[in-house]
DNA sequence: AAAGATTCGTTGTAATCGCAACGAAGTCAA
DNA sequence: TTGACTTCGTTGCGATTACAACGAATCTTT
């Protein structure tokens, strides 16, 4: 505490700080496009990724797109509420395992669907094009950061 | 409900969406070195990101970390207001231009940050050792997707 | 110089989040 | 079967957040 006064700090950037700039990232790309299906449908991001879990695997429970999305279970459970308010999705009792809550797409939601995918799809091909041959680095670090970390149904190639 | 029964689902792999993966990414990273500070400095990641830019630049207000970091004003100044009552900050009024406010740490917050800035510089080069070759790509993708989102969003720059 | 417009930082407020606790349902073992 | 343990999804609660509104300071225009 005698030579606080100039001491020393490690010298540190936070430009090249990974964390950091995976936020930044993360932001502003994400807030990008939820601005768009924000204001045109009301959807918010976790509703967004329930919908689009759905979109694919037809019938998901809360507890499979908790595990695969970094997303609490509270937040998956109020998202697909919402949804079910909404009348984008229909919750069901799974019949085999009551515990288990089957969510899948009304066919309204299957008509928002209809419209927002073709937007993301549209605003990954900007992305791409964006950073050009930068786009497969990005890919494979990405990869790489994520496949260390519990991942189960991760394909690899192409 | 009759033509949008079987109504064909544009494809789309959310595990390919980029804005996604950044997402999970980063909410990954950062919350596995947050974890370290918050057990042992009760630190909150906003509140981490001011303190490391105040490491960095010595002397900063609260615009410049806002526009700097994908990090809404309040944010900014909840963060500040409680390292200020935790002693790890001091804040001044700017002599040129009264609405700014310096942002500066105290020797404590120096202290403090002498123990923290190892422990992100350990964390980033065990991001590094983790991701290999792979560390390059990433970072030239972020490079391109950072340069291009600042040109887009930020008018403003200094 | 004064009125109007703009910028900076704080604060009020409603909404959201994460965490933990809970009931319901299922599993296991004796 | 019964009782202890586990899992799934919801909900209560305190804390945090984004957004807007605001006062103070500065800049601009006349």
């Amino acid at each position: 505490m005698s030579e606080t006064k100039d001491a020393p700090l490690p010298a540190f950037d936070l430009d090249r700080f990974t964390p950091y700039r995976l936020a930044v990232a993360a932001q502003r790309t994400s807030e990008e496009l939820a601005r768009q299906y924000r204001d045109r449908f009301g959807i918010t991001i976790p509703q967004w990724r329930v919908l689009v879990h759905l979109a694919q695997s037809g019938d998901v429970s809360v507890r499979e797109i908790e595990a695969r999305v970094a997303m609490d279970k509270s937040k998956v459970s109020r998202a697909a509420s919402r949804l079910e308010a909404a009348g984008y999705i229909a919750k069901t009792v799974n019949d085999v395992d009551r515990r288990l809550v089957r969510l899948i797409l009304t066919p309204r939601g299957r008509a928002l669907m209809a419209e927002l995918l073709p937007l993301a799809a549209a605003y990954q091909r900007e992305i791409e094009a964006r950073l050009g041959a930068a786009f497969a680095g990005l890919e494979a670090g990405l990869q790489s950061l994520l496949g260390e970390a519990a991942k189960e149904g991760l394909a690899q190639e192409s």
